[in-house]
DNA sequence: ATAGCAACCTGAGGGC
DNA sequence: TGCCCTCAGGTTGCTA
C-alpha cells in the first residue's frame, strides 16, 4: 500500500489525534508480522504513558512514547486507522492501542509484511533505520547527492533509486512516475546519468511526492489515511499501471516490464536511453 | 561491493 | 462454482 506520501498523509492524520493522548491498553493479537512483535515490552512501556510526537523516517512510522519508541511500518498492505470509539475486531487486525479518552489506533495488514517495533534507544539508531539514505524532500537529497552516490552502479536507475540506502520514499509507483517526468529511461544505468539528468530526476522526485502528500497520496485499491478515506494522486499518474495505454504526452504506446519481480512501466518516445 | 532474485503472506481477478 | 495461475504499494537476505 504505502510509499511515502502514504505514510505521510497517515501521519499528519495521525499526529493531532495521539499527540499527549494517555495510553490505557495495548492488545497483540499474534506473535508475527514481519518480525515477532516485541509483545512483553508493548505491555512494559505503553500503558500509563502518552504519546509524545507522532514523525516518520523513510517509510517508519516513529512515536516517542515514555522511555522508548514506538517503531511502525505498514508493509505493503497494513492500514493504520484511529477510531474514537471501540469496535469489533475484524479479519487481520493485528495491533491496537486503548487510550484513556476512549478512542483506538488500530492496525490491520492482511499480508503482514509490516512491522511493530519497540526501541528504548534512539528510533534513528535502529537497525533497520541506521543505513537508510536521505529524506528525498530534504536538502541533502540533491543532484550532487545523487550523482556523486550513482558513479560506477551499472544497474538501472529504477532499482537504484529503489534502492533504500540511496534515498527513502521511493517506491514502485514513484520511482516511475519520477522517471517519466524527467524523461529518463528506467533501464538506464545509474552510472551514465549525467548532472543535468540528476538534476531532473531530483526535481521531479519532490515534485511528485509533494503533490501526492497534497492529494491524500495514491490510492490503488485500499489505502485508506488515519480517518478511512482515500488519496486521490492515482488519477495524477502517468505510466505506472497504463502499460499498453497512450502516453499522455505523445501519445506512443507505454511499454511494460518486469524486473525483480516488480513491473515498471515507461513511454519508449519520451524515455529514450 | 553490487546485482539479481527468492522469500515472506493474503486476496483479488482472470482463464478454463 | 471452483481450481490454478498471476499479480500487488516493501524489504531483507541469499547467491553469484
Amino acid at each position: 500500500m504505502p510509499e511515502l506520501p502514504e505514510v505521510e498523509t497517515i501521519r499528519r492524520g495521525l499526529a493531532p489525534l495521539l499527540i499527549k493522548q494517555e495510553i490505557k491498553a495495548v492488545t497483540t493479537r499474534r506473535e508475527n508480522l514481519r518480525w515477532p512483535m516485541p509483545i512483553k515490552e508493548l505491555a512494559d512501556n505503553l500503558p500509563g504513558h502518552t504519546i509524545d510526537d507522532v514523525s516518520r523516517r523513510g517509510k517508519y512510522l516513529l512515536m516517542p512514547i515514555g522511555r522508548g519508541s514506538l517503531i511502525v511500518h505498514l508493509g505493503m498492505s497494513g492500514v493504520l486507522r484511529h477510531h474514537k470509539k471501540n469496535i469489533p475486531y475484524v479479519k487481520h487486525d493485528h495491533f491496537d492501542i486503548a487510550f484513556k479518552n476512549g478512542s483506538h489506533l488500530r492496525l490491520n495488514d492482511p499480508r503482514r509484511f509490516g512491522a511493530v517495533l519497540w526501541t528504548s534507544e534512539p528510533p534513528l539508531n535502529h537497525p533497520l533505520l541506521a543505513k537508510l539514505g536521505p529524506e528525498p524532500l530534504l536538502a541533502d537529497f540533491n543532484a550532487d547527492y545523487l550523482y556523486e552516490k550513482s558513479r560506477g552502479r551499472k544497474g538501472g536507475i529504477k532499482s537504484f533509486l529503489m534502492d533504500s540506502q540511496v534515498v527513502v520514499g521511493a517506491g514502485n509507483i514513484y520511482a516511475a512516475e519520477s522517471l517519466f517526468i524527467a524523461k529518463i529511461n528506467p533501464l538506464r544505468p545509474a552510472g551514465k546519468l549525467d548532472k543535468k539528468d540528476c538534476e531532473k530526476l531530483v526535481a521531479a522526485i519532490k515534485k511528485i511526492l509533494l503533490a501526492s502528500i497534497e492529494l491524500g497520496g495514491t490510492t490503488l485499491k485500499d489505502f485508506r489515511n488515519e480517518d478511512g478515506k482515500p488519496g486521490y494522486f492515482q488519477q495524477s499518474l502517468n505510466v505506472y499501471g497504463r502499460g499498453g495505454e497512450e502516453c499522455v504526452v505523445c501519445a506512443a504506446t507505454i511499454e511494460q516490464y518486469r524486473s525483480g519481480g516488480r513491473a515498471t512501466a515507461f513511454c519508449p518516445q519520451c524515455q529514450k536511453k
